[in-house]
RNA sequence: GGGCGAGUGGCGGAAUUGGUAUACGCGAUGGACUUAAAAUCCAUUGGUGUUUAUCCACCUUGUGGGUUCGAGUCCCACCUCGCCUACCA
């Protein structure tokens, strides 16, 4: 053959691309009776490098599906666009010392020519790219809607510092304590974040990946990322004090097992234990040096476990009633369960090693393994447990769980890896976030909250605790001091104490006393000066308690002083004129309080009395909860926004990223948007004053945890999409992408669509019905592509000499899509030829000419089924197969090869139309129906029928594929061989199977 | 350490519910065409042995066992590699 011979696919290619794009061919139409089919792909991000040959290959293969969707009757949408904020662009831009847009306008550019130059079916009219201000217009349009239902807080934060991008990091950005990007190890630095509530949705997150149809491996990374782990918070107590420690445990089974206990070196009551313990200084020491230590550090150094003694601390067990030592060590993490651990060094490798490392005591509760040489973490009978002794630990475990709430001494709880997501960025080019900040509105909105504890407790423990965080979330200040001597209180030295905190309160302030802390909380509201707001009572104490009797039910509770604490007559009518409002919180099971005490309060407050379910005495003893929305909601009245800061309105939407004169981040932290003063200085939208509009950017996520609903009604003005549009075309019925992006972009933008249903603005609760990932393909010598290997292979380069339709034929027949696989440059060439082939034969083909109708519907169906479960690597071949086939004979029936075109057309739709065209068809190959096949032509007449001695094959036969087990026995007396070989042998069994083979057992 | 997945010719890889292992392609070798090369076409191509006629026998899907008439496929143990993840209590 000359190279004449070879088709000229620059021509052909160009054609072709051009007239589909003058005739609008792929162009979807929203309005249709057809089935709607929304094929997608991750859009990519346009780097200066161009398109990898990595990218065809997911393209193509979803380019396929869609073409064959479309042809087989469905109304398909397959939409591309640009994820283009981030930074690699704004790295590039300060280098360049150039604008990130112009230089994205340009990469999108570039990406464009070069995904058009492949023949992809894409209806560019809807395309999308993230940095466009009417697309991002809409990505803060849905932040605020977000941040109005109150999924949004801002915290000062240590984050993950990277100190060569100079950026905040995502934790899940953080690889082994280096920086995704760069590879620098990063340290830490407390700046103030805009963080998401996506813990809220972790179990919705979980439990809906059941009514989706993800790849098995994908689900397991979600849901062990989100990393849910069944267990129990229990409180332990510390002796002579009042502080007291919560562990999580998701072995409760082992509590009789705990000998000591860690907290980590950021766990907040290292801090205030310090002044009790004998080595502070060395205890100072060691937490400092774990802060300086980073991730990597601490988490490499796996093995060597590291730790200081809190001396004069102890612990006490509430299962033994055994003193523990307390240790500080930094293998405990802050940032999992509570920060504290009860250890048991008996059946916890760490723990265990730990254990000997310091000459610990080391308590076997669960029997099965061999604890002097070892730890032992199976299942076994309890031992050494009390009343628990004998039970499996299995059952142990649920058994020792409800003691421990019936006891008080913790709960049942769930627990989550999964942690809020951190979304403020401090970088230039990413969306802004459309708030504004309002020092007015803050000190008409900010509340000044004060908590005053009950006995044998202190400030911001239990639910004080978690109620602090949550206000202080939304911005409102929070006072919650630990008493003065808790566990014997006296009632002047407290209100003295409370004395500094006087001219903290106005108008706007609210006062929770909880316990003896209410009684407290009253005596002092009547000695103000002035009025407050708000007045929460939570389970008061009373001077009618019968504090005698109440001892003696309870011996071990220090309660001796309850009756001592002085309590004069409390002045109510001074109470009601320091306050706006009472609000009197008590609960239907409160053994502590009888039920005279609310009666008694009932005649003399005028307070808005709330009678709770089962929360006992609002603690954790006798199984009260950590947390009470219900106070929670009584303190902000609805609003879940954080105080004085003010969404920018709708109408002022976008605000658009301005002109700066330098892009590079500040040492600081802050954006460099913080210094463009034009920009940052603006009129509240509220109170009309002066205030300033938040400086940090969104994170690359942003953009991407929406695209694919903009897709489905792209140029709406009014609307991020029209509700019909969603309702047509959403869910999305097939998505593609990498691997790794399966954790965290999955999450996200099933997290924001989630969100968005319960806002009512999406028609469901999973955004993708079906989730497939491609492989990687690397480079010729196995390794991944990179610039500095200099093993990349350029797509140009490729489609410049062998054309797209080879470029796309090879990258779906080189192997499985879902594996990663090497590029082989030579094995272009086997496709290219193939496609030459398919060319020529035009020259054989007779209208009128017999052709192999078993090989057709043969190779329909092949076609067919591997298309529908992405085998595209065996359709090629049965392509290729049905082209020898057809080569062979002297003339080519023009039904076959046109059924052939047929099938070609997805993967090779450039030459496949112009060799339709040339058959004479006035309509483009792709508005044609998808070929059906019979499948009683689809199977052969006769194949080669097997027989086997001892199951191994002795000899073969064509046969007719029906041949039944008479006559194959006939044919066996007719076969001298077989007789030969059986001859001398007892034939103990026959094992016929239809159509495939006899097998004959001898001994 | 944990989770997931994979080990098949010289190479990329095929192989329905267990039923002819090595489809298809690359590469290689020989031949045709050519002054020659490229390109193309034809033939051969898992290994070993015997025989030189290419008929035959045996072996072969990481290793070792097992289940079965029959195992690349199922079960058990082990080895190697890849990806994800990692002091998650």
């Amino acid at each position: 053959m000359s190279e004449t011979q070879k088709y000229d696919h620059q021509s052909i290619e160009k054609k072709w691309q051009e007239q589909w794009e003058k005739q609008k061919l792929y162009a979807t139409k929203d309005d249709s009776s057809k089935k709607k089919f929304y094929c997608l792909i991750e859009f990519p991000y346009p780097s200066a490098d161009g398109l990898h040959v990595g990218h065809p290959r997911s393209y193509t293969a979803l380019d396929i599906v869609a073409r064959k969707k479309r042809m087989e009757g469905n109304n398909v949408l397959f939409p591309m666009g640009f994820d283009a904020f981030g930074l690699p662009a704004e790295n590039y831009a300060i280098k360049v010392k150039k604008n990130p847009a112009d230089i994205t306008k340009k990469n999108v550019e570039r990406f464009r020519l070069q995904l058009k130059s492949l023949g992809l079916s894409f209806d560019w009219s809807r395309e999308v790219v993230t940095t466009d201000p009417e697309y991002y217009k809409w990505t803060q349009w849905i932040f605020l809607q977000l941040y109005k239902a109150g999924l949004l807080y801002q915290k000062e934060m240590p984050i993950n510092w990277c100190p060569s991008c100079k950026i905040g990091l995502a934790n899940e950005e953080v690889v082994a304590g280096k920086c995704e990007r760069c590879g620098t190890e990063t340290g830490k630095k407390n700046l103030k974040q805009w963080i998401f509530k996506i813990t809220q949705y972790a179990q919705r997150l979980i439990d809906d990946l059941d009514t989706v149809d993800y790849l098995k491996k994908i689900k397991t990374q979600q849901i062990n990322w989100i990393g849910k782990s069944d267990g129990a918070k229990v409180q332990f107590r510390l002796k002579d004090l009042k502080y007291r420690i919560n562990v999580f445990t998701t072995r409760p089974d082992t509590l009789f097992g705990a000998t000591y206990m860690v907290l980590s070196p950021e766990h907040e009551l290292v801090e205030k234990l310090l002044s009790e313990i004998g080595n502070s200084k060395e205890v100072e020491k060691y937490v400092k040096a774990s802060q300086n230590k980073s991730d990597l550090e601490r988490t490499d150094l796996a093995k060597k476990k590291t730790g200081v003694e809190l001396k004069g601390i102890k612990a006490i067990n509430p299962a033994s009633g055994k003193e523990m030592p307390v240790w500080v060590a930094d293998y405990v993490l802050i940032s999992y369960g509570t920060g504290a651990i009860m250890a048991v060094p008996a059946h916890d490798e760490r723990d265990y090693e730990f254990a000997k490392k310091f000459n610990l005591p080391i308590q076997e509760v669960i029997s099965g393994g061999d604890i002097k040489k070892e730890f032992y973490t199976g299942e076994g009978k309890i031992i050494n447990s009390g009343q628990f002794d004998g039970l499996n630990s299995k059952e142990g475990i649920k058994r020792i769980t409800t003691w421990i709430e019936k006891e008080g001494y913790g709960k049942a709880e769930v627990n989550y890896k999964l942690r809020d997501w951190i979304f403020s960025r401090q970088h230039y080019w990413g969306e802004p976030i459309p708030l504004i900040h309002c020092e007015n509105c803050k000190e008409r909105e900010k509340k000044t909250v004060l908590i005053i504890h009950g006995t044998g407790n202190y400030g911001r423990n239990l639910w004080y605790g978690w109620l602090a965080d949550e206000l202080e979330k939304l911005g409102h200040e929070v006072v919650a001091p630990d008493m003065p001597d808790p566990m014997e209180p006296n009632l002047d030295t407290w209100l003295s104490f409370l004395e500094q905190y006087k001219d903290k309160l106005n108008e706007n302030s609210v006062i929770i006393g909880h316990s003896l802390g209410g009684v407290a909380a009253m005596q002092f509201i009547s000695k103000l000066k002035k009025k407050i707001g708000k007045l929460i009572l939570v389970a008061p104490t009373c001077r009618d308690i019968d504090w005698k009797a109440y001892a003696k039910k309870h011996p071990n509770d220090p309660t001796e002083y309850q009756h001592k604490f002085n309590q004069p007559d409390i002045p109510y009518d001074q109470i009601h004129n320091n306050t706006e409002k009472i609000v009197y919180f008590h609960s239907d099971n409160d053994h502590y309080i009888p039920e005279s005490v609310p009666k008694h309060y009932k005649k003399v407050l005028k307070a808005d009395f709330r009678m709770l379910k089962g929360r006992s005495h609002f603690t954790i003893l006798n199984g009260g909860a950590f947390t009470f929305p219900e106070i929670f909601e009584e303190i902000v009245e609805g609003s879940q926004m954080p105080v004085g800061i003010v969404p920018v309105p709708e109408k002022d939407l976008p605000v658009e990223l301005p002109k700066v004169k330098n892009y590079e981040p500040t040492d600081t932290g802050e954006s460099p948007l913080a210094g463009i003063k034009d920009w940052v200085n603006v009129k509240c939208p509220k109170c009309k004053g002066d205030a300033k509009r938040e400086t940090d950017t969104m994170p690359n996520w942003a953009g991407s945890s929406w695209y694919f609903m903009r897709y489905c009604d792209p140029h709406n003005a009014k609307e991020f999409a029209s509700k019909k549009a969603l309702k047509y075309w959403m869910p999305v019925d097939l998505y593609n992408g990498g691997m790794e992006h399966t954790t965290l972009h999955l999450l996200y933008s099933r997290f924001w669509y989630k969100a968005l249903y319960d806002l009512k603005m999406v028609p469901q609760p999973e955004p993708y019905q079906k989730r497939i990932s491609h492989g990687m393909v690397l480079a010729e010598d196995g390794k991944k592509m990179s610039k500095s290997l200099g093993n990349v292979v350029n797509p140009d380069d490729v489609i410049k000499e062998y054309g797209a339709d080879t470029m796309r034929m090879y990258e779906m027949f080189m192997g499985p899509f879902a594996e990663a696989i090497p590029w082989d440059t030579k094995g272009i060439l086997g496709v290219r030829r193939f496609l030459d082939k398919a060319n020529l034969l035009f020259e054989k083909v007779k209208k009128s000419a017999e052709f192999d109708r078993n090989l057709v519907h043969k190779t329909i169906k092949k076609v067919t089924e591997d298309i529908n479960e992405f085998h595209f690597n065996t359709a090629v071949s049965a392509l290729m197969i049905m082209i020898n086939e057809m080569n062979n004979q002297k003339e080519v029936g023009q039904e076959a090869f046109e059924k052939f075109l047929l099938l070609l057309s997805p993967f090779a739709p450039h030459l496949a139309e112009e060799l339709w065209k040339k058959l004479g068809h006035k309509e483009s190959i792709h508005l044609s129906p998808w070929p059906h096949f019979d499948s009683n032509l689809a199977k052969d007449e006769e194949i080669e029928f097997v027989i086997q001695i001892n199951g191994k094959l002795k000899d073969k036969s064509m046969m007719p594929t029906d041949v039944t087990e008479e006559d194959v026995l006939q044919y066996i007396e007719r076969n001298e061989k077989i007789k030969k070989l059986i001859s001398d042998k007892q034939v103990i069994n026959k094992i016929f199977v239809p159509g495939k083979l006899l097998n004959i057992v001898v001994k």
